[in-house]
DNA sequence: TCCGGATTGGTGACCAGATCACCGACAGAG
DNA sequence: CTCTGTCGGTGATCTGGTCACCAATCCGGA
């Protein structure tokens, strides 16, 4: 049971308060394989969600298969979609699919709503998280209606590279992550490496010029 | 000062609870004129904003001016960028104009936060307000990623047009509020009219036949 | 080791929509 | 009645999404 506390500290931000945290250490961690779809369109959420250790992506899919990243939940985040369905408003929007091995807590909604009214400290985390969330799908709408595909192509390599030279991934999940389409990417990467940006191999691109590649994504 | 209870009644929902009520019975109403620009992206919030009457457009423009609605914030509403920015996290992504005459609430910081930690009905008001926003933008996410601008169109003229025949708005307004652009506009209008779904003034569009474009903006 | 399906990526043709650069028509102010 | 600003129309062009393929590669099973 000790082992119990520093993982949930972990995955949660510091200031929670003690009405928060015992309740939190109550609850039993739930283990999701990789690949799992945690919720669909419609669906009941099952309780409030807290990822302590993984990824979890949301998606919006529209009709012909695209789909396009909302936002990720990683550790110590919560998925504020459960949030809404709690809250008594509206059925899900989005997708969620878990991109690794998950560790995550399942808040049931009793427990939830008693934090809620006792703990401010709760109560500002999940404020918070929210308007996180708000802020994210703003920014991709901003993106899709106003950013040309090249330059969020260039962003997303850089985000996902990370302080990594090589970026793991098919065309058609950062075609996702960017909203566009797989054929359009390909194209785009292909320009990019013929301009020396990137290197290209089945499942991977290399960022060959950094620089360059965050030139574009700005401006 | 009896005058001002009704009023604000009007304006909330109507299972607040006394604490907020009174609370917000000692505000006194500010009044906005039509046009006036509420907030900009970057601004710091004034205070938590309560419409009373009248509305409010909030909407997120990129490059080359172009426009797009997010979302209207009507009568009982809350303007929940500005709490995003009383809950500390992040500044406005999006501008807030008054589309009417307005007569709104401004509460103050301390007073807001007060009835956060006191008031369990305040709070689900404003926690139900986030939720409402959220979906919304998200649902203008997944109209501008995946649906075509004549269902859109065909849709927000029946939304405006309400139960009347003819929608006063000139072709550019159209065009910001399904995020798309002027021409594009106009050539779609052009295009229901010679189908005979619509006939067109300056500033005004006309529905002739309601139930042809209903079955555009579905399926 | 070889085969066959599944994943991944490449390509051309086409279409919808955004952008640019105009111009004409109209309304309202003076 | 004229001037000016708003509103709408139009063609050319470019980007990006869609469709219909096919080739290359990978991987698991026989």
């Amino acid at each position: 049971m000790s082992q119990t506390l520093p993982s949930i500290r972990m995955g949660l931000p510091a200031d929670l308060d003690k009405t928060a945290l015992d309740a939190l250490q109550r609850l039993k961690p739930t283990v999701v394989d990789v690949g799992t779809v945690i919720f669909r369109p419609g669906d009941e959420p099952p309780g409030f969600l807290l990822v302590a250790s993984g990824h979890v992506g949301v998606y919006l899919s529209g009709k012909g298969g695209r789909e396009i990243l909302l936002y990720r939940v990683e550790n110590g985040e919560t998925c504020i979609q459960t949030t809404l369905g709690l809250l008594g408003s509206q059925a899900y929007t989005g997708e969620a699919v878990a991109e690794t091995d998950l560790v995550a807590y399942v808040v049931p909604r009793p427990v939830f709503e008693t934090l809620m009214d006792t703990s401010p400290r709760f109560r500002g985390f999940v404020f918070r998280s929210f308007g996180e969330r708000l802020n994210e799908i703003t920014h991709v709408l901003e993106q899709v209606a106003f950013v040309a595909v090249d330059r969020r192509l260039a962003a997303a390599l850089l985000k996902r590279a990370g302080a990594a030279g090589t970026v793991k991934a098919t065309h058609q999940e950062l075609a996702t992550e960017i909203g566009s389409a797989r054929e359009v990417v390909s194209r785009k990467l292909e320009a990019f490496a013929s301009k020396g940006l990137v290197a290209l191999d089945r499942g991977a691109v290399t960022i060959a010029d950094r620089h360059a590649l965050g030139q574009l994504a700005e401006d």
